[in-house]
DNA sequence: CGCGCTACTTGAACATGTTCAAGATGATCT
DNA sequence: AGATCATCTTGAACATGTTCAAGTAGCGCG
């Protein structure tokens, strides 16, 4: 069994003669069952008054905190987040090869994720609605995605990658949208450890690297200008 | 309101002594009142009982012939799939321009499912989950998928486009995984009209058409295998 | 005709996500 | 202390997808 801790930040001490920590804690709690039992008996199987129930609360207060069944994932989606950057920050001490902090920074990513393979199906179904609060394209889910790119932007900076400045300047959007390409991948990926996502890791991750490199060369100026060009547009 | 043909094809007509034709009605009955008020209401609102009642029937027997709501909207992305079909044949015939080809058929696939752009989060959801016989990578929509790709080879085929030949073989599954990426984003598209998706087919259709015919330099040759190799391994 | 069989049809019953009106709690003010 | 107010907390009630045991219809066979 996999320890969880929450992702609740009880750390905006500034309200004025801060309340409402009784209230965090039952949040919590209520977040902390809710792992426990999708982890047990996957999405389907944990009805909200198991959660409730196990949580010690009545299910109109698992509302109260929770809008839906639905906001309870966001919870993982946070977590493995916050996990992968840690995670990832050590690997990126190690090493200045851009090919190598690439995949470090995707591979850290399957391993963080595992655990939550089993139902992340039921993860991935709640989060491509458009018009769900976990898309990874929604404004609400904007803090976790920019810490996010900021990781990409990280294994650029730190990185040996001599490449133009219009290109650095997106890469890290790029190389997160590769990370959402290996995120669907691996949903999709039903092989033993994922052991087929991690192979597509170690196949594109050398590609990426190539292809970054070649933008340098004078006959792909006009190319890499389109794309550039298109990922600006295309950004709401 | 648009004319709804359903897809249900009456034509295995090779079992002994046929029995099950006032099956097969029934059966349209309900896909055709679904899908009448998923147009009218949006998926959410659309309750099995209405669904029912509209085509005349009881709630037990409408899912008698569809395993669940969720099924019903399969009957979208099968006439998606066919009208799209149908609408890029005619533009097909009209020029023998690689990209012009390539941009007849992301556009008019834009048009053909505008309609359905409304609860298309909803059907994009469904689709999304790996497990979801609806999914577009799994094994029960490969009749879909594989109509699609076909399409996309012909798009390649009856072009003026020259490429080494194992590009030429993987083309229309790459250019089907465009089409993928352009439904992705059209689903999350909130623009009049899907304006937005419509310019990002305008310009990523000449950068495709630059990079495959780049992909005839030597310099290429390298990278393009690496992507054909990718691909293939990547298949399941 | 009556029997049996398969294909179909029914709606009540069930499971579970969600809402809501009513109440409990505790801090702050007078 | 008592009043007031925001913040929780409750569980019954509701909505809706889904199941299922019981029926009905038509067809072929003896």
């Amino acid at each position: 069994m996999v320890t969880l801790t929450t992702v609740t930040d009880s750390a905006h001490r500034s309200d004025p003669a801060n309340r409402s920590d009784r209230g965090e804690q039952t949040r919590a709690a209520i977040a902390a069952a809710a792992q426990e039992l999708f982890l047990e008996r996957g999405y389907d199987k944990t009805t909200m008054r198991a959660v409730a129930d196990r949580a010690g609360v009545s299910i109109g207060n698992a509302y109260y905190y929770f809008a839906s069944k639905e906001h309870l994932v966001q919870a993982f989606y946070d977590q493995i987040q916050v996990e992968h950057a840690a995670a990832a920050h050590d690997s990126l001490e190690r090493t200045d090869k851009f090919a190598e902090r690439l995949r470090e920074v995707l591979t850290t990513w399957v391993d963080v994720a595992e655990p939550f393979h089993g139902f992340a199906g039921k993860f991935f179904k709640v989060a491509a609605e458009p018009t769900s609060p976990l898309s990874p394209f929604s404004t609400e889910s904007r803090g976790a995605r920019e810490a996010s790119i900021d990781l990409f932007r990280r294994v650029v900076e730190g990185s040996d990658l001599k490449v133009p400045a219009p290109i650095r300047a997106e890469l890290p959007e790029l190389l997160w949208l590769l990370q959402m390409g290996v995120v669907l991948f691996w949903v999709h990926d039903p092989s033993d450890g994922q052991k087929r996502t991690r192979a597509l890791v170690r196949q594109v991750v050398p590609l990426v690297d190539k292809l970054v490199r070649l933008s340098r060369l004078p006959g792909m100026r006009g190319v890499v200008g389109d794309v550039v060009e298109l990922i600006r547009s295309v950004r709401p």
